[in-house]
DNA sequence: TGTAATTACGGGATACGTAAAGATG
DNA sequence: CATCTTTACGTATCCCGTAATTACA
């Protein structure tokens, strides 16, 4: 029993909630995950995840699981990368990319100090919010917001953004404030939407549980247009905390449905899948890492 | 390829510094092992390990990657060991071993503070300088100093204490001080054992070393007889620094030859083998990791 | 020349995928 | 009744252990 794949898979579940969603994206068979699931039950002695056909929780013991599994794992793929770049030292070229509004906020104003740091490396800042093929463009370290899709790479969780609805001010006079998840649908949405496709946002307050499907008639591709948007009194937007830090504090923009939970959106650094991460890339994974877990500069 | 699992036989070949002990540790062929580190090898890109015929060192690469196996290994089963335990609260009646001297002068003065953080606990502290076995004494974990023979076991290690040839300074004054290990051979030595054996000890000067085998006529199976002896001017010793903090800051015990070093003892936790660790003897070996890792309070 | 690591080879267990059955909303 | 998980089964692969070979002090 390769117990690190075990976790890998475990993590993957739970991520997706789904046996079959982290097969397809571990590419194996679902039985495969249904077995070795099985298996690590039988090995500790406890059920880990309480499954009903539909939804798929962790219980609390395997809540621990999950969270010390992501260590393991992360601390591995440290070893395998600290072996295979050690020696190297921090200078070159690194080639980082994020996306377009997340970097000019987050990162950029942060990178003084990380290249200080270092002065023989100097960084190639590549953003954009598509999904960039790291390979092909040989990039050393991806900064992703949201699920990831391509569960081939080595990825690293940095920080959890919380999410909120927005609307501007001036917006929500002309309109009014939607009071439930369910007033939103007579409101207009300025929806963020990388490939075409419906929107569904499950809202939590407490234990009850709201599901709304997005309407809009106006779609953007890139953060940076919906934040625009936004502002400009266009609509409400389910966007992250981080976007809105100044509009939010001057009550230019405003929170709406304060009561109701969305899911976290998550920051993941992720490496070429195939090859070890360099030593540069890790060294920049880490300070950044630094930088969210700080509390002054948290998501 | 079990990557956990080579992690683990990688350790253990560092540790022992031979494929074959640490086969004979784990329970496997030595040819087994020969091709996991050849695989990890290959994986990884690197030469992990420089081989000569009688000696096996970890180069760069390979000691990098060992630190991170261990933190690795120990995140893993720290995994099971939580998704085992969960739900199991700190109460009950713990039961853990460590070797008397230590004990009483590491352990007992500091155990207020667990007392007092889990009040609905009860503790048993067996003070035994032997090997107990675990499982026969249902312990739920054990303190132990030095390499670990026993491999079936889950373990931790919590710190490494430096190693110190002592004698009283009345015994000085009789029969002089030692200026090199070879002298020590002239001198009555105390020795510490608890299976009959020679001891040889390796010392190291900058690059050089030396190897001395004791020769004396007092052999001590317990560190606390050792320590009298010592205080009694019966001869040197071959000792950890904690075992004559006040003496050696009073001047009663001298440390002799202070330019050679001598391997350091680690401290490792260990739970009995075939079980996960319970909740509470988590919290007891985290807690003691706590204080070991204090300045303060360290070895 | 003896000890320890590597290579060679045969056997066995493990883990996968396809296909069918069972459960659940 | 559609979807997702579990069970069943045949197959392929990997990994281990014994034995022979090579390297090194």
């Amino acid at each position: 029993m390769d117990r690190l794949r075990v976790m890998e898979t475990f993590v993957r579940v739970v991520e997706t909630g789904s046996f079959s969603a982290a097969a397809r994206d571990l590419r194996m068979g679902q039985p495969a995950v249904s077995k070795m699931i099985a298996a690590l039950e039988e090995r500790i002695g406890t059920r880990l995840l309480i499954r009903s056909t539909r939804r798929l929780t962790p219980s609390e013991a395997g809540q621990a699981f999950y969270e010390h599994a992501l260590r393991a794992i992360a601390e591995a793929n440290e070893a395998d990368a600290a072996a295979h770049g050690a020696g190297a030292g921090i200078e070159g070229r690194l080639r980082v990319c994020a996306p377009v509004t997340f970097a000019r906020l987050n990162l950029v104003p942060k990178l003084d100090a990380f290249l200080s740091a270092h002065p023989r490396l100097s960084l190639d800042l590549i953003m954009d919010d598509r999904m960039i093929d790291l390979i092909a463009e040989s990039i050393d370290v991806g900064l992703r917001l949201g699920d990831l899709t391509d569960s081939a790479l080595i990825a690293r969780k940095l920080a959890s953004a919380e999410r909120l609805v927005v609307a501007s001010a001036t917006y929500l006079e002309r309109k009014g404030t939607p009071k439930t998840p369910g007033d939103l649908l007579a409101h207009d949405a300025v929806v963020y939407e990388q490939r075409s496709g419906g929107q569904e946002w499950v809202f939590k307050r407490g234990t009850s549980e709201t599901s709304v499907a997005l309407r809009g008639r106006l779609f953007i591709n890139a953060a940076e247009g919906v934040r625009e948007a936004v502002v400009a009194g266009l609509g409400f937007a389910v966007v992250s905390r981080w976007m809105f830090g100044p509009e939010l504090a001057s009550g230019k923009v405003v929170s709406l449905l304060p009561e109701w939970n969305l899911p976290l959106m998550d920051l993941w650094a992720i490496y070429p899948s195939g090859k070890f991460a360099t030593t540069k890339a890790r060294a920049f994974v880490n300070w950044f890492e630094k930088i969210m877990a700080s509390p002054a500069d948290a998501l």
